[in-house]
DNA sequence: TATGAATGAGCCTTCATTCAT
DNA sequence: CATGAATGAAGGCTCATTCAT
């Protein structure tokens, strides 16, 4: 009777699952969209579809589970001493992609506004210190900051991936410039 | 004989149709996204599936014969002598919700390249007096300007209905200083 | 006013436009399949689709309408002096092709038989001098070469095309033999 | 909540389902052709149309899942020492409805092959016997054999079901003189 | 009478979600 | 607690058929 169905690991599993399930979601999410069969996440992390509801009631709380991963990245780098304002807005960039199209599906969740707080948190530094060093112009504000960011995370989401680079470069170019005036 | 469920209106009912289908779309495409069901669309037009089709073959012939509508509407306020490229953008602000996304499904369709034309045409006499009068600034191209513009319609395809507006105004500010420069 | 939806040409157009039906459905038929939507065929006779309908309610009546015309062609060779039983069956073979599909869409039809006799009659008088000359065995009965035929038919009909010459020569071999005994 | 609308039998209900899929498709293909809708199979089952698609991702899945049922039937009765050609091929003439109708579904579908192939081993054996004790005839070949059974089972599929015993009687007695000259 | 657009039923297919094991 | 099959609602699309003009 050697159970032959791929042997319930029992709960110590649990934690290893949901990690799984998170990295399988970053990779899909990435390839196919936000919007891509929660099945192809399951099977992707190598786990049941049973696993991922227990985990994650709806598609919004996997996504957030991947947004606050990315967050913990930004975080960290933003808390370094040697890292920029526009390094950290970089990182961002690349670390966001979906970003909006997640906005839609969790219009009016409050989850949203956390992960805008600790944004801002992390970023006020960085932007504190570009007004000193006057890379940053005295008419804009950090919501200015954030605003630029969720419009180039929109723009990304949404462009062709071949012209993708060179229409975001273009897009900060032109941001800074209103940032910075 | 009176159990007719609808009243074949006949071929007279088909241009009425397909621009009912246009304005459903333009609704339905509005309140839902560009992803809502084609039934939806049919239904609130008041047509038949199969007339749906008939008009539009697929989900891009749909969208794009709203954004032509759309076009029309925007070239013929650009025309205007009295216009500024101001109005002209916050016209244009308000009818592409949804370009972004359409962007995403109709990606390399040559209709896309057409449409940017047609933009770009409607709006290059503006920016030239724009620039002129010095409420453009040197640095900044029609590039720039197009690239502003699909900046706030990303950023408008995604924001929560309730902020829009002030979002909206709070990143045309941000992009017309980097604009103006 | 000159009205401009290709010309209601009359009455005079029905003879015509069943002629052109006809030759459509053969074709259209022969590509695609007995199956084939009816949309298609009447696109490809150049005439409305209720014209279809006028002059074939069902789409049996107008499979029924294609035999019909096959058969006169073969009865006009049966006809011939010259001509050989072979040369007769090998005539229905490339004439028959979908027939034995028809016989499900019509099942129980009473044109079924119809055209059966039809066929019957036509073959008799070549049947009775193959018996003579020998090349037809006395223990075989015109039923058998019927029977034989609607076999070969069935098989064409089903054979993918590439094989489909070869499969017929093979069939028709075996079955010479047993008509030949 | 005892209105549940028909229980989730589970996982073990899957082998089951599967077997009864098959034999659905076997009831409903031979009675409104390998054409039948897909949602008549799933229904008549008793079974979710999901699961039907998990279980036969297209038609020629469930078409070939059928066939291969039957060959298995067929093979076990060709293996017995005591059965005769005769009764061989009878038996095949009963499990191959629609199986020409599929050959179309399928063209070019490897798995017609291999079942053509599990067919002419299975007859092999008894072809030989045939041959030697001179109810085969020397001129023709296992191919015709294969040949023959394809025309009864295109014929049969054609065939309205009142006649189809009596035709198919006929045929294989004309078919078998040819085999057996 | 011919035309061809309109209609809607119906099939195919995909996935979110549940639940027996 | 994990698994993965089962379920069925829902949307896409295609025609057969009708009917105003």
């Amino acid at each position: 009777m050697t159970e032959r169905v791929k042997a319930n690991r029992g709960p110590a599993a649990g934690p290893l699952n949901r990690a799984s399930l998170i990295d399988a979601a970053r990779t899909v999410f990435g390839e196919q969209g936000v919007d891509a069969p929660l099945s192809s996440v399951a099977k992707s992390a190598g786990v049941g579809q049973g696993s991922l509801y227990r985990h994650f009631p709806d598609r919004a709380s996997l996504v957030f589970a991947v947004f606050d991963k990315n967050m913990e990245i930004i975080e960290e780098f933003a808390a370094r001493e040697d890292s920029t304002l526009r390094e950290v807005t970089d990182l961002i960039t690349h670390h966001t992609e979906g970003v909006s199209r997640m906005i839609a599906i969790a219009e009016g969740d409050p989850r949203l506004g956390a992960l805008e707080s600790r944004l801002r948190t992390a970023l006020a530094p960085k932007w504190a210190a570009a007004q000193q060093d006057g890379s940053a112009g005295s008419s804009a504000s950090l919501d200015d900051l954030i605003l630029a960011i969720a419009m180039v995370s929109a723009l990304v989401s949404h462009s062709p991936s071949e012209s993708r680079h060179f229409t975001v470069g273009a897009a900060w170019e032109l941001l800074r410039r209103g940032l910075g005036a």
